[in-house]
DNA sequence: CGCATAGTTGACTACGCTCAACCCTGGTGG
DNA sequence: CCACCAGGGTTGAGCGTAGTCAACTATGCG
């Protein structure tokens, strides 16, 4: 999933973007605010939230490098939810008009957008997915599939299990008690924040 | 939400597009298949969905008139879901190059489709939302708010109760046991399959 | 007329939530 | 250097709600 050729913008486009270093915990926009650019992460982790009429919050996003977000914005006037650093990040704004105006000049930078925007819908359509399976043990399971970082199966989380829970719709004590009883069955093995998952062929 | 002006297309696209008849249950695309295009549906209603490796299906997307489907293909080269009617419909096919190569050319057709995409977001997101709560009334009262019609609060299902109540991610009982409460609390009136939401200031 | 399917209702079960206590780590300050 | 504290994570007990299985009705279609 490469969408690292951002590079190959138009000048122009090029000269408007700016590079802003966020610190942890730094709202980037907020919901409802004028939306004025888009964003992709350079290094770092932005959350992007929805505070629903109730006061909930639901994590929407979690853009990492190289990913995009903010793209709500790109059409409607405002943004639709609030875009939060995690942890000290560096993000590349474009700003709005720029970018809608470089679009037609610069073909590959379509494609690009059109990249970052599948990738993201991609994500939406796997976290449904997920929330479909019903058993908690196997829920997890499934996302930790979704989530192995190298050939070895291994997983690192770099987020509070807290927050992954309430990804997955659960709360910290059942996936918990989900991640013990798949380290008992034998099919993942926990050292620290690392997970390593065990053969065991997609059945 | 307006994604009607598609026909704003360049000459040489729209020369490539056909347009399709397809009847209720037609398999538009199957998943895994060669992406060779991106559609819009004209008017009728498709459904995207997609198997797991366990073998249970899930609906990702239903798009109705002037909604864009296939998007996947855009990029990837092949189709990650199918693509069935529900009902009789009419069908725009966009060869892949055609689209790909008219791009440039076409601001419009680039904020066309950028509008396309962001609403396939939104819906997404919305869904992933509704997940999030917990009591299954309150989840469908959501849900009815989402899909109010017309300014009296009126929605009519177009689907059986059987596919929303999954598209929610509940069993038709219960789905059935949440609409006779909502009715019996004064929220809801129900006729057919023509439902009210009572004012009831979004609390 | 009969069959298949959608929808509804009931009784029981099961699984995730809630609340609570506890451990452990890292950070802070005396 | 240790005492304290706050927060994340784990474990336990009990509860509640959606799932499951089943029976029944209504509707549409052959």
């Amino acid at each position: 999933m490469d969408l690292s050729n951002l590079d190959t913008v138009p000048p122009n486009l090029q000269a408007a973007a700016t590079v802003q270093q966020v610190i942890a915990g730094q709202v980037i926009f907020q919901q409802g605010e004028a939306a004025t650019a888009f964003f992709i992460v350079q290094n770092g982790r932005v959350k992007l939230a929805r505070y629903t009429d109730e006061g909930r919050m639901v994590t929407l996003q979690v853009a990492r490098s190289r990913e995009g977000f903010g793209v709500g914005g790109l059409i409607s006037d405002t943004y639709s939810g609030a875009a939060i650093a995690e942890v000290p990040s560096q993000i590349i704004r474009y700003p709005k008009v720029a970018l809608l105006n470089a679009l037609p000049a610069a073909p590959d930078l379509a494609e690009t957008l059109l990249a970052l925007l599948l990738h993201i819908i991609r994500t939406l359509e796997i976290r449904l997915e997920l929330r479909d399976i019903r058993a908690s043990h196997q829920r997890v399971l499934r996302y930790l599939r979704y989530h192995v970082q190298d050939e070895e199966g291994r997983i690192v989380f770099d987020r509070p299990l807290k927050e992954i829970a309430a990804d997955l719709g659960f709360t910290p004590e059942t996936l918990s008690r989900a991640l013990t009883r798949l380290e008992e069955a034998g099919l993942i093995s926990r050292q620290e924040r690392q997970i390593t998952l065990h053969s065991s062929p997609a059945a």
